[in-house]
DNA sequence: GTCTATGGCTTGCAAAATGCAAGTCACAAG
DNA sequence: CTTGTGACTTGCATTTTGCAAGCCATAGAC
């Protein structure tokens, strides 16, 4: 579990994918963690690896694609929020949204 | 946050800690996922300057030590125990133990 | 006394992972 | 036909990891 976990951006990714709704490329690379381009690049394909994402092309020249959490990522989202909690009370300016949004989950 | 935990070793410790009621440097050492010998040391000393392990030395010639976790450390339950439930749920062969022992906090 | 073991580390170095900048490819707009 | 955008890939220097070996103090075996 921690194989695939255990690192530092891959939850970064799966945060943004469960909590924030984010689905493209360019919406990880904005986030203010700043992921290197090519540790997203390689994140994403291992996520997918793992099944906790699922790829979908939603358009063919140029080729680009969407990025949604399955079932089995979505349920990390208690993980996460705990986290965020533990977060919320130990280190001074996390900034935990008031809401999250309902992710849309593919398999 | 995931600067201190976003690491795998730096997790097992924690959990070895948290649920395991591990204490000394070679108990950590004999988990099976067998962390390299320097690697703990330095996760070891990281956790203890982000307030997550209290060090204590239990005799002085040698220099022996135990660590303990400390409430900020402990408030870290929560997080493994979703994460031991979502493992038992998609990865096999993921043993979680029956009990846990309840640990004791130093600050 | 000398040998071996134990606990808790540190050191050296090769191998792997990371971070940064730059390049690519396909198209769209001005 | 030059510029821009989105989604990556490539090259390479730096950092982190992993493995083996070494070290130091003391306790126990012979």
């Amino acid at each position: 579990m921690l194989d695939i976990l255990g690192d530092k951006w891959t939850l970064l990714v799966v945060r943004d994918l469960l909590l924030s709704g984010k689905r493209r490329y360019g919406e990880f690379q904005s986030s203010p963690e700043s992921i290197p381009t090519n540790i997203l690049a390689d994140r994403l394909k291992r996520l997918e690896a793992a099944g906790l994402v699922k790829k979908e092309f939603y358009q063919d020249k140029p080729p680009r694609a969407e990025y949604f959490i399955t079932r089995k990522g979505a349920d990390l989202g208690p993980v996460l929020q705990e986290m965020a909690q533990w977060g919320q009370k130990y280190i001074p300016g996390v900034i935990t949204p008031s809401q999250f949004n309902q992710p849309e989950i593919r398999d």
